[in-house]
DNA sequence: TAAGTGATTAGC
DNA sequence: CTAATCACTTAT
């Protein structure tokens, strides 16, 4: 399976976070296993509007924003979770596509196993020691292959989930017969 | 619908 | 330093 190069993520942020949808995520485990999993829920954050973490200037935590498109994301919430997005568009300008729901690809998980960025996160073993990590980058754990195209119908765009701000902005995308997915409108 | 949970940030 | 906030999940 092809591995998506970097071009794929130095695009608008919506536009990389609609291309998203269909594509592989891949997650090295320190066991050497390797979980992969279909996207089938993505949402877009710029720093041009409040929700996003850029919105206020580099910070400690945001500038991992502002680095090059394919760089990992990893933020820890709520006490427990953590979220995983990838940068996208133009080296110093803070956005990024996070990454809401996979359909697992691997034997005896459920299809709701990673309904979720934290659920996510947690089922693939994702934590702030890969935040920054360059996706496209040989060594990387984490990384991404080409899945299969999804069609425009079969493409909801809607807005986004949780947040307090901005939340008129449709930036979310996700396949609409997924079973995996989050949340539906 | 509410609570649990701790990093992050802005504001003194 | 303190306090509010938070891109979530699970169990009522």
């Amino acid at each position: 399976m092809a591995r998506i190069k970097r071009t794929f993520f130095q695009k608008p942020t919506l536009e990389t976070a609609r291309a998203l949808l269909g594509q592989i995520m891949c997650v090295r485990q320190s066991d050497g296993r390797v979980l992969k999993g279909k996207i089938v829920e993505t949402e877009a954050y710029t720093q041009d509007e409040p929700s996003c973490h850029a919105f206020c200037g580099v910070t400690k935590r945001s500038s991992t924003l502002y680095m090059r498109a394919g760089t990992l994301y990893v933020y820890f919430t709520y006490g427990m979770y953590h979220c995983a997005n990838v940068v996208t568009d133009k080296e110093g300008y803070g956005c990024a596509v996070l990454i809401r729901a996979l359909e697992p690809l691997w034997d005896d998980a459920n299809v709701k196993a990673a309904a979720g960025p934290g659920k996510l996160c947690r089922e693939l073993n994702i934590t702030r020691v890969l935040n920054q990590t360059d996706v496209c980058a040989k060594s990387a754990d984490v990384w991404f292959e080409h899945g299969q195209n999804v069609a425009d119908d079969n493409v909801v765009q809607t807005t986004r989930i949780g947040i307090k701000k901005a939340v008129e902005l449709p930036w979310r995308f996700y396949i609409k017969d997924s079973k995996s997915v989050s949340k539906r409108i």
